[in-house]
DNA sequence: GTCGCCAGCCACACCGCATA
DNA sequence: TATGCGGTGTGGCTGGCGAC
């Protein structure tokens, strides 16, 4: 990440993501995992060539980061700064004016604006919804800033999320991120990143296509024990048959 | 309207690595 | 060692945009 720039460092750094593939790249990445030169390629549908162009820039700028294995170019988000300054651009944009096209495009729409990972972390309504949730039942407090309580430790503790581990990283604990498909803040941080993998590992959630996350049944029962969330507005947005609140 | 510049794209050739 | 595959670099084409 650049700071400290001026007007023209900002406006290059900017121009980075005025592209629509070099953006394309960024978004897909926000899954958190590290993908190949030529699987960016084909999820942009751009030529190889043209790929391994912008992801040069991408990376010379300091918007991505790239590890080489073998024949292989691993191309993965900088750092979580990064997935933060995506994810909140994209929450900015406006509505694209044209619906999806195909069944499958609303369908993979409607499964990542219901739940899916922001780099780390859970975002999307799942992740609204636990962010919510949290404050309501004191794991987190705001009349200061977002902070992680007392209550909050100890109800962590219990999930099997000690914190004294995620203290002694440089990230901060807890931070609001704003979500892009329901344009209201769902938790990062740390902690956000510690309770989306705690998930994954008690089977409470799966992964899906892409970024995609679904709550399993188990899920769905732990997360309505646990944090008195609705299981009805937990469940797949197929069952709830309402479509997105935006493609 | 024309020209020049720039950015984005692709086809192609080439290189390096993994595998049979 | 030969072959196939992933990734890179280069050259040329195209479209957008500003200057004249």
């Amino acid at each position: 990440m650049t700071t400290g720039a001026d007007g023209r460092g900002l406006a290059g750094f900017a121009a980075l993501l005025a592209d629509p593939t070099r953006a394309g790249f960024c978004l897909a990445l926000l899954d958190g995992r590290a993908w190949t030169a030529g699987e960016l390629a084909r999820a942009a549908g751009v030529a190889a060539s043209t790929a391994s162009d912008h992801l040069t820039r991408l990376v010379a700028g300091g918007l991505l980061a790239e590890e080489r294995q073998g024949r292989h170019r691993y191309i993965r988000l900088a750092d979580p700064g990064v997935a933060q300054l995506v994810e909140e651009l994209a929450a900015r944009a406006p509505t694209p004016a044209t619906p999806p096209r195909t069944l499958r495009a609303a369908s993979e729409g409607a499964a990542l604006a219901y739940a899916r990972t922001c780099y780390d972390h859970l975002a999307g309504r799942l992740g609204v919804l636990l962010h919510d949730a949290l404050l309501t039942r004191g794991v987190l407090d705001r009349s200061g800033g977002l902070a992680l309580t007392g209550t909050g430790v100890t109800w962590l503790a219990g999930l099997g999320v000690p914190v004294e581990p995620l203290r002694a990283t440089r990230r901060p604990l807890v931070r609001d991120c704003l979500d892009w498909t329901e344009r209201r803040p769902h938790l990062a941080g740390a902690v956000g990143a510690a309770l989306c993998g705690r998930f994954l590992d008690l089977g409470w959630t799966v992964r899906g296509t892409g970024r995609a996350i679904r709550v399993t049944p188990a899920g769905r029962d732990a997360l309505a024990e646990t944090l008195g969330l609705d299981p009805a507005l937990l469940a797949p947005p197929a069952s709830r048959g309402s479509g997105p609140a935006r493609a």
